[in-house]
DNA sequence: CAGGTAATATTACCATAGTAGTAAATCTGT
DNA sequence: ACAGATTTACTACTATGGTAATATTACCTG
């Protein structure tokens, strides 16, 4: 599955995200649940979802009058291409460099850091 | 430092890391420099950083003949931004989730996981 | 001084993300 | 049946990143 590796803007991002969230959403739906955060037109939403099916990102099917859309990628897939892209991008590669500079440019709560110290112990689990 | 902030392409973001590890930079140099990785031509290199002037990001003095550029925007700012960037995208914000997503979608060596470790140790610390 | 070389300046082109207006088709309630 | 609403189709435009060829200018060397 070689998700067409070029990247992907921040809004089909996140139009991808809101169908992994909700498989067979409307042009309406999306725009909907998009609206919030982005004061969208209507037809922005549904241009984008056809240039989206044309790069093999979603795909439709037809109901009724109106076209019900679904991701052709998968979450797991995008989110590995944009963080290895970004830790390439951080760090020329380098994991913990890429997660030092998170941890030292950003506000982590104790909380986080308690979770994230949890979450090596079970990554050092996983590996044995 | 309100940074002219987001979507740095790649070819910049390497510009930008060439001229914070070498300042003063001529563009001969800085195309030699990304030679191995991207074989651009020269020009190339020459108008991307003219672009780069004219966006704010560096800026240049002359030298006999030549230009010698030099970074207008700090390294710490760009990665942050980078960084802050990926969270937002990959996990609409937690940063524990992000890394979480890291470590689950990259193969992470025993010695990398205790570097982690020792990081989040760190930043425990100077959370105190 | 002539000719090569190295540097910048100008110009151009393509791709793609984002944005949206307008048109056409279709449904729906009164 | 007609008005309004919903929906897709088509078209278009801006901005920007990336890439580079060509033109011009300036310098250096024999």
């Amino acid at each position: 599955m070689q998700l067409p590796s070029h990247r992907l803007g921040d809004l089909q991002l996140r139009i991808l995200q809101s169908l992994w969230d909700r498989p067979d959403s409307s042009v309406a739906e999306v725009h909907t649940e998009l609206k919030p955060e982005r004061d969208l037109a209507y037809t922005t939403v549904a241009t984008m979802l056809r240039k989206m099916e044309a790069r093999g990102l979603v795909t439709h099917r037809e109901a009724g009058r109106s076209f019900l859309y679904r991701a052709l990628v998968a979450a797991e897939d995008v989110s590995r291409s944009v963080g290895n892209h970004l830790v390439d991008q951080l760090s020329s590669g380098s994991l913990t460099e890429a997660v030092s500079h998170l941890l030292t440019s950003r506000e982590v709560s104790r909380d986080e850091l308690d979770q994230l110290e949890k979450l090596i112990k079970e990554a050092k689990r996983r590996a044995q």
